[in-house]
RNA sequence: GCUCACGUAGCUCAGCAGGUAGAGCACGUCCUUGGUAAGGACGAGGUCACCGGUUCAAUCCCGGUCGUGAGCUCCA
C-alpha cells in the first residue's frame, strides 16, 4: 500500500492512500468538505494522492457551494417525499443558494413551498449520512431507470465514456452526482424556499417545462435572517418603486415597453444625456439626427432583415413595409455615403441619441433595465484601418471619464467570434489582436468570453459594478468589417485609391434609461446635486414668508438650479420629511428671522442642519455645488 | 413567446364562506402661522384591468384577452 505524504494546514501527516480526510486529524467542527490539491473532495472520500489539504468551511466559497448543492438533494428528497411521481431534472448550487429542476404532475405555488421546507427540515432532524456510489454506466442506468427517474437516464447517456458516474444516496434518496456533498443532512442548519417558476429541461423551450424551486440554506437560523435582510433592501433600492415614490417615471398597460417620464425624470435623464453630450463634443464627436422610418431595402441591405427581423416595429403602408430603427448605424452609413470622403475625414465619429425601438419579447421587458423604446449615446466611428488602436483608446478614455464620474467600478470583457460569423477568417483574426493589444497597452483586466461577439465583429463590453456589488453591462465597443462591405463604403486615401474603411459602433451609457434605472438604484434614489431632479427645496415657515421664498426661488432658477418652493400650508417638520423623503440634496428653511436677515437655514439631505448662511453667499455656493463633473461652467 | 402567480381609489393594501366596497397616505376646503422628519376637522374620489359564461345575484366561481411580477428563452 503506497503511503500519501499530507500537509494539512502546514502539519506534515503520512497514510496510507485510501484513507479519508476525516480520519487524518480531528475534523475541525463545521467542516463541509475538504480541499486536495486544487480539487473539492468529500470528507469521507478516500484519498488517492497526497498533497496540499485544506478543511472546508461555509467561510470558504468552495465549501458554500458544496452546501447549497446538498441543500439541493434536500430539496428533491423532500419534493420526492412528498410527490413520489415527481422526476428528477439538475439542482445546482448558486451563488448565494440553490434551485432543482422538477417535472410534477400538477403546477406548484408559493403556497406548497412551506410544507417542502417542513419535510426538509424532518430530513435534517434525520441526520442522513450522506454516501457517494461510483457506478459503471449499466448500474447507473438500471437505477434511474427503476426509480422512474427519466430525465437522470438522458443526463447518463450523455456522460462521456470515460468520465466516472457517481451518485449520492441519503436514507431512501438517490441522485445523479459528482458531487462532493456534505457528510449528513443534520450540518444544514436553516433554509428558505424562496421562489417557484418554470423552466425548460435543458433551457430548450422546445422541451417540457419543469418547475424550478429556488431556495437558500445556511448553517444557523441567524445568517439566514441576516441574509434574507438584504434582499429586502435591495427590494427597497427597485427602481421601478422607487421611479414612482420620487415621481421620476410609470409604465403604463396602454404603451407596453415604453416610459412615460415624469417632469422629474425627464429632468434627470436630460441631464444625463447633456453630460454624455458635452462630453462627446469635447473628444471629437459630431452629433447628427437620421430618420427613424426606413424602407425594409435598408434593412435587407444592412442584414437586419436576415438576423435581427423578429425584433423590427414593422409599418405596412401603401403596400410596402417599412421599419423603425432599432439602431442608428445604417442611416450613418447612408450619411457617410452622401459625399465623396479622403482619408483626411477620417476617423469620423458620429454621435446620435434618436430614439430607438426593439420588439423586445413580452417576457423579457422589465422596468427601464429592458424596454421596447428607448435611446442611446450611440456613435459610429468611421476609421481607417491603422486608426483602430488609437480610436478604441479614445473610447476606453471616455469610459473610464464617465464610470469614474458615477463612482463605478468597471470590468472588461473581450468577446470573440462566434460560430455564425460573417466575413473573412483572417480579419476576424487581426481584430481580435488588436483589441487584446489595446488592452494590454492600457494596462486593462480583461476576461474572454469566447465566442460572444457579434457576427459582424468582436467587441469589448464594460460591466460597471453598482454600490451593491453587481455587474451591468452598459458601455460596449464593437469592431464591424462587415457594415461597410454591405454599404460599399469608401474613403479616397493617400494614393488616390479608393479603400474601405472600418467602422466601430460605441456606446458609453449604452440606454440612456436603463443606464437611468441602474444610477437609481446604484444612488437609492439619492442623486447627487448636479443628477438631482429638483436640486433645491425652500420651505417656508409660514405663508409670510412666501413672497421672500418665491424671491429666493427666482434667484437660484436664474442661475440653472432646479428649484422649488414648498407652498403647503404645513408645519416645518412635515416639510422637511417630505423634502427628505423626495431626496432634495438641499433644503433652504426660511423663516422671519431669514427674512428680516436675509439669510436662509441650510439643511442638507445627508448632513442634516447646517445653519443660517447669507442668501448672496449660498447662491454662489450652490453654483458650485450643482456643476456638472468636469466642466467649469 | 413559455410556466406559475398577481391585477380593488393617484399610491400601499383590507374585503370572512358569492348578496353591487373599506383603511392609511396623497388630493380639496376650513381651522391652525407653527424654526429642522407626520397639527386638527370635514370632504371628494372606485364600471373591483377588460370581454364572455355559471347563478335569482359575481370584486369573489369558470373561460378568454390585456398588463404586471418571478423564472426560462431571447437580447447582432
Amino acid at each position: 500500500m503506497a503511503i500519501l505524504q499530507f500537509d494539512v494546514n502546514g502539519e506534515q501527516v503520512s497514510r496510507e492512500a485510501g484513507v479519508r480526510a476525516r480520519d487524518l486529524v480531528r475534523l475541525p467542527p463545521q467542516t463541509l468538505a475538504v480541499w486536495v490539491n486544487g480539487q473539492t473532495l468529500d470528507v469521507d472520500r478516500p484519498l488517492t494522492e497526497g498533497g496540499q489539504l485544506q478543511f472546508l468551511t461555509f467561510a470558504d466559497s468552495a465549501g458554500r457551494h458544496v452546501f447549497r448543492h446538498s441543500s439541493a438533494h434536500l430539496l428533491a428528497q423532500a419534493v420526492k417525499r412528498l410527490w413520489p411521481e415527481a422526476k428528477l431534472g439538475t439542482g445546482p448550487a448558486l451563488e448565494d443558494g440553490f434551485y432543482y429542476d422538477i417535472w410534477l404532475p400538477e403546477p406548484l405555488t408559493e403556497a406548497d413551498l412551506p410544507r417542502i421546507e417542513a419535510a426538509m427540515r424532518d430530513i435534517v432532524r434525520e441526520n442522513l449520512a450522506i454516501e457517494r456510489l461510483e457506478l459503471s454506466r449499466e448500474e447507473a442506468l438500471a437505477l434511474f431507470h427503476d426509480r422512474g427517474e427519466s430525465f437522470k437516464e438522458e443526463i447518463i447517456a450523455r456522460i462521456p465514456d470515460d468520465a466516472v458516474i457517481s451518485a449520492y444516496r441519503q436514507g431512501e434518496f438517490v441522485d445523479l452526482c459528482s458531487g462532493p456533498h456534505l457528510p449528513e443532512t443534520g450540518l444544514i442548519g436553516a433554509l428558505r424556499l424562496t421562489q417557484v417558476s418554470g423552466a425548460y429541461w435543458r433551457g430548450n423551450e422546445k422541451n417540457p417545462m419543469m418547475t424550478r424551486i429556488y431556495g437558500t440554506s445556511f448553517p444557523d437560523q441567524e445568517s439566514l435572517e441576516r441574509y434574507l435582510a438584504q434582499i429586502e433592501e435591495a427590494k427597497l433600492r427597485d427602481h421601478r418603486k422607487l421611479g414612482a415614490q420620487l415621481d421620476l417615471f410609470t409604465f403604463r398597460e396602454e404603451a407596453p415597453g415604453f416610459v412615460f417620464w415624469h417632469a422629474k425624470g425627464h429632468a434627470v435623464y436630460r441631464t444625463l444625456e447633456e453630460f454624455s453630450r458635452r462630453l462627446q463634443a469635447r473628444h471629437g464627436y459630431q452629433e447628427v439626427a437620421t430618420p427613424w422610418v426606413y424602407r425594409v431595402g435598408l434593412w435587407e441591405r444592412s442584414g437586419h432583415w436576415d438576423h435581427y427581423r423578429d425584433n423590427l416595429f414593422l409599418i405596412d403602408r401603401d403596400d410596402e413595409l417599412q421599419g423603425l430603427k432599432p439602431m442608428n448605424c445604417p442611416g450613418h452609413c447612408l450619411l457617410f455615403k452622401g459625399a465623396t470622403r479622403s482619408y483626411r475625414d477620417l476617423p469620423w465619429r458620429l454621435a446620435e441619441y434618436s430614439p430607438l425601438s426593439r420588439y423586445e419579447r413580452s417576457g423579457a421587458l422589465h422596468g427601464l433595465m429592458r424596454v421596447r423604446g428607448f435611446h442611446q449615446d450611440d456613435a459610429h466611428l468611421f476609421v481607417r484601418p491603422d486608426q483602430i488602436r488609437e480610436e478604441m483608446f479614445g473610447v476606453l478614455d471616455l469610459v473610464d471619464i464617465v464610470y469614474r464620474t458615477f463612482e463605478m467600478p468597471y470590468e472588461v470583457v473581450l468577446s470573440t467570434r462566434p460560430d455564425d460569423y460573417m466575413g473573412e477568417l483572417a480579419l476576424w483574426e487581426r481584430a481580435e489582436q488588436e483589441l487584446e493589444e489595446v488592452l494590454r497597452a492600457r494596462g486593462l483586466k480583461y476576461q474572454i468570453n469566447p465566442k460572444d461577439g457579434a457576427f459582424y465583429g468582436p467587441k469589448l463590453d464594460v460591466y460597471a459594478v453598482d454600490s451593491l456589488g453587481r455587474r451591468w453591462q452598459c458601455a460596449t465597443a464593437q469592431l464591424d468589417f462587415q457594415l461597410p462591405e454591405k454599404f460599399e463604403l469608401e474613403y479616397v486615401d493617400q494614393d488616390g485609391l479608393a479603400k474601405r474603411p472600418v467602422m466601430i459602433h460605441r456606446a458609453i451609457l449604452g440606454s440612456i434609461e436603463r443606464f437611468l434605472g441602474i444610477l437609481v438604484e446604484h444612488y437609492k434614489g439619492a442623486f447627487p446635486p448636479w443628477l438631482a431632479p429638483v436640486q433645491v427645496r425652500i420651505l417656508p415657515i409660514t405663508d409670510k414668508q412666501l413672497d421672500y421664498a418665491r424671491h429666493i426661488e427666482r434667484l437660484l432658477s436664474e442661475r440653472g438650479v432646479r428649484v422649488e418652493v414648498d407652498e403647503r400650508n404645513q408645519k416645518i417638520g412635515y416639510k422637511i420629511r417630505e423634502a427628505q423623503l423626495a431626496k432634495v440634496p438641499e433644503m433652504l428653511v426660511v423663516g422671519g428671522r431669514d427674512q428680516d436677515n436675509q439669510t436662509v437655514s441650510l439643511r442638507s439631505r445627508e448632513d442634516g442642519d447646517r445653519g443660517a448662511i447669507a442668501l448672496t453667499q449660498y447662491v454662489s455656493q450652490v453654483v458650485d455645488r450643482i456643476r456638472m463633473p468636469g466642466f467649469t461652467d
